[in-house]
RNA sequence: UGGGGCGUCGCCAAGCGGUAAGGCACUGGAUUUUGAUUCCAGCAUUCCCAGGUUCGAUCCCUGGCGCCCCAGCCA
C-alpha cells in the first residue's frame, strides 16, 4: 500500500472540509460530525460515486465522525435488491466501513407519513387531483409564475381524509398526489407546490406491498438526514436548487436541521457517467455488462485491475470544488500506475508472437536466468526464467526497415533479451505471402543473463518467452470506450462516439512459465507492456485470460 | 432584464488585501538489462473583461461577458 502520507492530517483541503473543520471548532452540534452516502439502489456504483464516497467517508474518518450508508429507496419501480448487495461490495472493496450504520429511507415510511399528516393539519399540504399534465400547465415557466390549483383550497379535513384513502389504496396510480402548499409564484420552481407523495401500486423490495403511496425524494431525503441526525448532508450541485425546499420541510416540521452542501460532480474524459447511459450501454449490449472492464463502474474497474487504493488516490488528487470540471483520463491512469508500479510483480508475456530460433544454441539445452521479481523491490525475491533454442518475441520489436531511432531488432541488428543473451538477427523466414514468420538469430554466450555489463553497448532490450515452456494465454487490451473526450457533446447521441476498437483480443499469446497459476485480480507488470491481471470472469486454470489494466508510459510511441 | 451555481496555466486545484502552492499533461537533461521507474530543471509579471476603493486587489465594490443547473407524480 502506498498510502502516501499526504492528507492524513486534519489539514483541510477543500471547502467542505473547511466548513466541517470550522463547525467542529465552534462546537456546532456539540462537536458531533455525521455524514452519509445515500445511493439509490437502481444501478451499480461508478467512479463518480467514488468521489462522493471518498468525500463523505473521508471527512468522517479524518475528523472522528461517522458516515452512514443509506439506501435512498423511495421509488419501488426502479430499485432492486441485487443493487444493494453490489453497492455494499463496492464500498467494502474501496475500503470503507459503515459499521452498524446501514439505513434505508424505506424504514422511515411510517414516520414520513405521519409528518405528511402533520403538514396537512398545519394547512401546509394538500391532496391534488389534477393530472400530471394539468399540473405542469399550472406550474408556469421559468419566467412566468404558476397558477394555484383549485385543489389548493381544500379543507384540512378533506385533505386528511383523501390522504388516508390514498394510503388505503382507494385510488389508481397517478390519480392523486399530495403536494406541499408553498408558493406557485416562487422564482425557484422547486417551491411551486412540489409533490410530496405519489400513488404507486408497486412491490417494494423491502416493504413489499405495505404501501401504495411513496414519498418523493424531496420529502424523504432531508427528513431521513434529520432522523439520522446527519450534520453535513453533502450532495452534488444540481441539488442546490432543492436546498430551500430541504430547509422548508425541516423547518415546518420543527425537527433536527442538518445542513446541505453541494459540490461539483465528477466528469471524466472519454467516458460517460450518467446512470441512464450506463444502463443503456448494458441493456443495448454495447458492453458485456456492468462489470465490463471498459465501464467506469467500480465493478468494471475492479475487474480490469484498478486497485481500490488508486481510485482513492484519484479522488484525493482531483479535489472537491463547485465548478463544473472534466478530469483528464491521464490523472486516473497515473494513479493506477503509481500504485501498480510499486506493488506488481514483473513477468514477461509476448502478445503478438514472432518465433525466433537461436541457431547456435543447442537444441536439447535449456537453462534458467535469474531475474528479480521487482527491480526496485529486492525483498520481493527472485524468479527463474527458462530459456531454450526457440523463443517468441513481440512482432512490434522487430522491423525489417527500422528508422534510425528504433533500437530493437532488425536485420543484422543486435538486441538484448531482457535478463538473457544479446542476440543478432541473421535471417528472416517468410511464408508464401511474404509475411515474416520466423527469425534466425545467433547469441553471444558471454552476455548471459545475470552477468554484469561486459562493455558491450546494446541499446535495445526486449521481452521474450521460451517457446518450450511458454503458457499460451489470451490477452484483452482495452482502450477508451469513446473516441471523443465528451461523448455526445452538446446534444448528440453519445453512442455514436463509441470507440469500435476499445477491445482487442489477442490469442494465442505466450506468457512466462511462472504465470501459469496467476490468480484473478492479482496484478502483474508484463515488462515493457503494462499492467495486467487475470480476468475474474473468464480466466480458468489452463486457459488464462489476461486483462490489460493500463499500459506503461511509452515515450517511444509518442516519439513516433 | 425568473431563480441558483461557477469563471486562477492545456486539464484539475490552492489562495480569503501584501505582491500566483501542488497534481496531471507537456518540454529538456541525468541515471537505468523495462524507450518503465527514479531524479533534477523548465512550464501563469498573471488570476473572464472593464471601471472603482486602497500605498497595494486574484482576493473588496460596481457594471459587463461567458458557462452549467432548474418547468419528473426520477433521484
Amino acid at each position: 500500500m502506498s498510502t502516501e502520507a499526504q492528507g492524513t492530517e486534519s489539514r483541510p483541503r477543500d471547502f467542505i472540509r473547511n466548513i466541517v473543520a470550522e463547525d467542529l471548532a465552534n462546537n456546532k452540534h456539540d462537536g458531533r460530525l455525521a455524514t452519509r452516502f445515500p445511493p439509490e439502489p437502481n444501478g451499480y456504483l461508478h467512479i463518480g460515486h467514488a468521489k462522493s464516497i471518498c468525500l463523505n467517508f473521508g471527512v468522517a474518518e479524518e475528523q472522528g465522525g461517522v458516515c452512514h450508508l443509506r439506501f435512498d429507496d423511495t421509488n419501488p419501480v426502479k430499485e432492486e435488491t441485487e443493487f444493494i448487495e453490489a453497492i455494499k461490495a463496492d464500498l467494502s472493496w474501496l475500503g470503507f466501513d459503515w459499521g452498524e450504520n446501514e439505513y434505508y429511507s424505506s424504514d422511515y415510511f411510517e414516520q414520513l407519513y405521519q409528518w405528511a399528516v402533520q403538514l396537512i393539519k398545519a394547512g401546509k399540504a394538500y391532496v391534488e387531483d389534477l393530472s400530471g399534465e394539468e399540473m405542469r400547465k399550472l406550474r408556469g415557466t421559468l419566467t412566468e409564475p404558476g397558477t394555484n390549483s383549485p385543489s389548493r383550497e381544500r379543507s384540512v379535513e378533506e385533505n386528511l381524509d383523501l390522504f388516508e384513502r390514498m394510503r388505503n389504496g382507494e385510488f389508481a396510480d397517478g390519480a392523486k398526489v399530495l403536494r406541499a402548499k408553498i408558493d406557485m409564484a416562487a422564482a425557484n420552481m422547486n417551491l411551486r407546490d412540489p409533490a410530496m407523495y405519489r400513488i404507486l401500486h408497486a412491490h417494494h423490495h423491502r416493504t413489499g406491498n405495505d404501501w401504495c403511496i411513496y414519498p418523493m425524494y424531496d420529502f424523504a431525503h432531508g427528513q431521513s438526514d434529520s432522523i439520522e441526525r446527519i450534520t453535513h448532508s453533502i450532495c452534488t450541485l444540481e441539488f442546490a436548487d432543492h436546498r430551500p425546499l430541504y430547509d422548508w420541510f425541516i423547518e415546518q416540521l420543527g425537527i433536527f436541521a442538518p445542513h446541505q452542501y453541494e459540490f461539483a460532480r465528477l466528469n471524466l474524459g472519454y467516458t460517460v457517467m450518467s446512470k441512464r447511459k450506463l444502463q443503456q450501454l448494458v441493456a443495448e449490449q454495447l458492453v458485456s455488462g456492468w462489470d465490463d472492464p471498459r465501464m467506469p463502474t467500480l465493478v468494471g474497474m475492479r475487474r480490469r485491475g484498478y486497485p481500490a487504493q488508486a481510485i482513492r488516490t484519484f479522488c484525493e488528487r482531483i479535489g472537491v470544488g463547485k465548478s463544473d470540471s472534466w478530469i483528464d483520463l491521464s490523472v486516473l491512469e497515473e494513479c493506477v500506475r503509481d500504485e501498480l508500479n510499486e506493488t506488481a510483480p514483473r513477468a514477461m508475456c509476448v502478445v503478438k508472437p514472432l518465433k525466433v530460433v537461436i541457431t547456435d544454441y543447442p537444441e536439447d539445452q535449456q537453462e534458467m536466468f535469474d531475474a528479480p521479481i521487482h527491480p526496485q523491490q529486492p525483498q520481493m525475491g527472485r524468479r527463474q526464467v527458462p530459456f531454450s533454442r526457440e523463443i517468441y518475441i513481440d512482432r512490434d520489436d522487430f522491423m525489417e526497415d527500422p528508422p534510425k531511432k528504433f533500437f530493437r531488432l532488425g536485420p543484422d541488428r543486435e538486441v538484448r533479451l531482457r535478463y538473457g543473451f544479446v542476440i543478432k538477427c541473421n535471417e528472416i523466414i517468410r511464408d508464401d505471402s511474404g509475411e515474416v514468420i520466423e527469425l534466425r538469430c545467433t547469441h553471444d554466450p558471454a552476455t548471459a543473463g545475470g552477468v554484469a555489463a561486459e562493455g558491450r553497448k546494446v541499446k535495445g532490450i526486449i521481452h521474450w518467452v521460451c517457446a518450450k515452456t511458454a503458457v499460451p494465454v489470451e490477452v484483452r487490451q482495452y482502450d477508451r470506450l469513446f473516441q471523443v473526450e465528451q461523448p455526445g457533446g452538446k446534444e448528440g447521441d453519445y453512442r455514436e462516439d463509441i470507440n469500435a476498437d476499445s477491445l482487442q483480443v489477442f490469442t494465442p499469446c505466450y506468457a512466462e512459465a511462472g504465470l501459469a497459476d496467476a490468480e484473478p485480480t492479482v496484478a502483474y507488470q508484463f515488462e515493457r507492456l503494462g499492467y495486467f491481471c487475470a480476468d475474474s470472469r473468464d480466466s480458468k486454470p489452463g486457459a488464462l485470460v489476461f486483462n490489460r489494466t493500463v499500459t506503461l508510459r511509452d515515450s517511444w510511441a509518442k516519439a513516433k
